[in-house]
DNA sequence: CGCGTGACGTCTC
DNA sequence: CGAGACGCCACGC
């Protein structure tokens, strides 16, 4: 399985505890910086067998997803706030000290 | 092989 | 600065 939708569970798999990534981020990565959509995508259908931290993963805003493909936005954030990443009075991620720099790719 | 769809991103109005 | 439109890429039918 060399899919892009493949190479986009080992970069979120990638993404150290206390740091998120951004589709955009992770599209970069993977040598497609406009395939954010895809990846997103790929995201989406991500079995959670897989043991992916999905929830990771956000959008250049720092927001959660919108709906409640978690159980809900409320529930990505607690994992997120507990795993130590900063987050704004707005209920978004401080990209600004939480985004996942990624010094390397593979 | 072509069309439609989707957790996005960036530009323009 | 906010909202809207277009574009990109991968995947299913």
């Amino acid at each position: 399985m060399n899919s892009f939708t493949a190479r986009v569970y080992e970069m979120v798999a990638k993404i150290p505890r206390g740091k998120v990534a951004t589709y955009g981020q992770l599209a970069v990565l993977l040598g497609c910086p406009r395939a954010a959509r895809a990846v997103g995508t790929a995201i989406s259908k991500t079995p959670e067998h897989l043991g992916l931290s999905c929830h990771r993963v956000i959008n250049s805003k720092g927001e959660m997803v919108p709906g409640n493909v978690f159980g809900g936005p409320d529930r990505q954030r607690r994992l997120l706030m507990d795993e130590g990443v900063c987050f704004l009075e707005d209920g978004r991620v401080d990209l600004k000290k939480s985004i996942w720099v990624s010094a390397f790719k593979d």
